[in-house]
DNA sequence: TATGAGCGA
């Protein structure tokens, strides 16, 4: 192993047949930017003088722990005792590629235009007060605690009857030929208009209902606890859909860092379904962990 | 260790 005394690259070796190039160079200069020349041959028979200039930005790196640790490592093999990290003679290390993920495919500068004349309008037009399209109350209609009452007859009417009586005028149905015919009234959609019973444009929303009082957003859900912080959502619907449909799955995560807080809800269509899940993962192994899982108590707004 | 987000006016 005469070659230990002077390490060339292994790409070397082949140039090294004729013994009469140069040493290949590398040096960074005081800005950071990495100046490699390399000596070669090429398909003539010519020798070739490569200069490579690469400036590598300086950034915060954040590695993973693996990665981290595995920097520490004593080397071995061939590279045994030598000083960490990647030698330029044997190991080639690319230039770093960011995917940059944008909007659209529009200018930089457009997209800020944009931005800026969003929040321009967002701040002129913010009328501010609240108000209850049902009960003119002090909250958000979604919020109105008169919802499943008042929310019902309007869902019968689009529009809110005033006191003098009048009714939306029967233009739904008229505007059927198309907008020609009707002046200055709403489109309605064929699901709203009168007399549009069940039909191909079904809403989405499941018809059976769980019995209940609230109505479409209280499924029965699981907490399940004791998860690892790197269970995600896919996790979960795949561990538990083997039991039936899975409505929703949330992951409880640290709102800075988006780790996991160790806990899960995990919605059913079916009631029977979630219970029979949680019979047969509560106490499960999962990810070395054992898994419990209980019905969840209802969020507290 | 542990009981959820956001949208809208």
């Amino acid at each position: 192993m005469s070659a230990a005394a002077q390490k060339t690259s292994w790409a070397d070796d082949i140039d090294d047949l004729d013994g009469q190039l140069p040493q290949n160079e590398e040096f960074v200069d005081d800005n950071g930017v990495r100046t490699i020349i390399e000596y070669t041959v090429n398909e003539d028979g010519k020798k070739v003088k490569i200069t490579r200039k690469i400036k590598r930005t300086l950034q915060k790196s954040v590695v993973d722990h693996a990665v981290a640790e595995r920097q520490k490592w004593a080397k071995f093999g061939l590279e045994k005792g030598h000083p960490p990290g990647p030698d330029r003679a044997t190991t080639t290390v690319g230039e770093n590629v960011a995917l940059k993920i944008t909007a659209g495919n529009k200018q930089q500068d457009h997209e800020q235009n944009a931005e800026d004349s969003t929040k321009l309008k967002l701040k002129a037009g913010g009328a501010g007060k609240v108000s209850c399209r049902l009960c003119k109350g002090d909250h958000f209609t979604a919020k109105c605690p008169h919802k499943n009452v008042l929310g019902g007859l309007d869902a019968g009417g689009m529009g809110e009857t005033d006191d003098l009586g009048q009714e939306p005028a029967p233009a739904g149905p008229s505007a059927v030929g198309g907008p020609s015919g009707a002046t200055g009234t709403k489109y309605v959609p064929p699901s709203m208009r009168a007399g549009a019973g069940r039909g191909a444009g079904e809403s989405m929303r499941n018809p059976g209902g769980v019995g209940g009082r609230g109505g479409a957003d209280d499924l029965p859900t699981l907490r399940v606890t004791n998860i690892s912080e790197d269970t995600g959502e896919n996790d979960l619907r795949e561990l538990f859909g083997v039991f039936g449909r899975v409505a929703r799955v949330y992951v409880g995560r640290d709102r800075e860092t988006g780790a996991g807080k160790g806990f899960a809800f995990v919605s059913f269509e079916d009631r029977s379904v979630a219970q029979k899940a949680m019979e047969k993962v509560n106490g499960r192994g999962y990810d070395n962990l054992i898994l419990s899982v209980q019905w969840s108590q209802p969020r507290t707004s």
